[in-house]
DNA sequence: CGAGCGCTTGAGCTGATTCAACAGACGTGG
DNA sequence: CCACGTCTGTTGAATCAGCTCAAGCGCTCG
């Protein structure tokens, strides 16, 4: 299962020879179940292990002295939060569940020993390493310059088109299990203020938030208002902002 | 010169034994000089080579639809900035000299060909990828959380202990030749406000910016408004923000 | 000496925050 | 089965940090 999953996610980002894909197909590693809230890695922690997402929702965060914290990523099935244990010492932020989550424990020796053998596999995961640093100067453009109601359809355009890459996308909705006050400390913003702008994002008919999942009406004007363009997620099939494949009319538009 | 400025660089995030540090010395490369304001790379680019920062002030920024842009991060003398270049196939951000620069042009298969033989040396450009992620997520969390006197402190502290590392502080100084808009940039700020926010650090007595040269009158205070902890720069001989030997009373205060 | 660039200042505006109250959903224990 | 506390979402009103627009100043360089 552990695998399967790095396989998948490895193969979203690069190509993978049938050796390659078997090697990753036989790593092994253990599997451990998380509460909603808990940690998997917290800051100063000095891990041994690799952490892939098998079922879930998790976040990278930290927290200030003042009680704010920051949320620098989320991560879905099939991803891998924690890639950077392979050359930095101690956290210097946490890893936690958002939801009830099962993740994948990789042991730093299983994966030493995986890259040396296939030189492929290494070069893959120091790309998705340095997709993650991608991501991460995204979120601080975003988050820097962006307006809330951009901010927050530049997040939901993220989270959607990663839920595509890792084949979790159902019609055109995924789940995304965040509060509002975890919506806000991705973005920056209060929760009583995320209140607000889902509330205009909502209106304006482009997407939904309800119930933990993310229902995207029409992806080409929300990116266009988050001023989303999914290079930097240098994904392998990667759907272009511009030029996106139109959907059928979703059955949950009957609802409202 | 180039190997000479990778060798200091890596040796300030972990420890290269003679054989390394050898190879890394016989490093080849072209030097180029860089006009003010002139990109080594920019956004789209497919390069083959990795950069190092010889003489100047670099920034990686990357300009947003109405005409703002946002720098990821800054790289003065012995940095890389652009390492991820090795595995990411085109660049999602621009690399530009904020002042007259001269940068090391590394081949990536010069790069490749060392990394191969000299396997610390590959964990090493990894873990130094894996850290200016670390940097991107700070910025993050600064931008998005700490009101505007608090993240400037921040951005001189990084600064400075950057250049403490590079070995480019002189007394209780050193270069940022940023003029109020770039940091502006930076921070996610206007000109306007950043001017009225430097001020006010001014009149602390705690740090000042003038002329292109940041003086740092008292850091710990510094850290402490700006709640900076240098722990996420996972510097081998890295300070602490809490424990910072006293300095001498510094000469331009006579200047005031 | 004039042009341009960077810095400074003022005044008014606005997006986001704070504080406070309330409503609905959910789970737990009596 | 209901009562109650907790968690999440919603709303209103007042406040404020940072922005916009606009003008002016001083330095440097051609």
């Amino acid at each position: 299962m552990i695998g399967e999953a790095l396989c998948r996610h490895l193969s979203s980002i690069g190509e993978l020879s049938d050796e390659d894909a078997g090697a990753l197909l036989r790593v092994k590693g253990e599997v451990r179940r998380l509460d909603k809230g808990r940690d998997v890695l917290s800051a100063g922690d000095v891990p041994h292990f690799s952490v892939i997402v098998l079922k879930g929702f998790l976040c990278r965060h930290s927290w200030k002295r003042d009680g704010t914290r920051q949320i620098h990523s989320f991560y879905m099935a099939t991803e891998t939060p924690c890639l950077e244990t392979l050359h930095i010492d101690y956290m210097d932020n946490s890893l936690g569940a958002v939801m009830p989550s099962t993740v994948g424990i990789v042991p730093h020796p299983e994966l030493f020993r995986l890259m040396e053998q296939r030189s492929r596999v290494q070069a893959l995961l120091w790309r998705e390493s340095l997709v993650q640093a991608a991501v991460f100067r995204e979120w601080l453009t975003r988050n820097s310059t962006l307006p809330a109601h951009s901010a927050m359809a530049h997040l939901f355009c993220e989270m959607f088109v990663r839920a595509e890459a890792a084949g979790l996308l159902v019609a055109n909705s995924c789940d995304m299990p965040t509060t509002q006050e975890i919506l806000g400390h991705a973005l920056g913003l209060t929760a009583v203020h995320v209140n607000r702008t889902l509330q205009l994002l909502r209106q304006s008919g482009l997407v939904d938030l309800r119930n933990g999942r993310l229902y995207v009406h029409d992806f080409d004007q929300l990116a266009q208002i988050g001023e989303f363009d999914p290079h930097y997620l240098h994904l392998r099939h990667g759907r272009s902002s511009a030029r996106r494949r139109t959907i059928d009319a979703p059955m949950y538009m009957a609802l409202n």
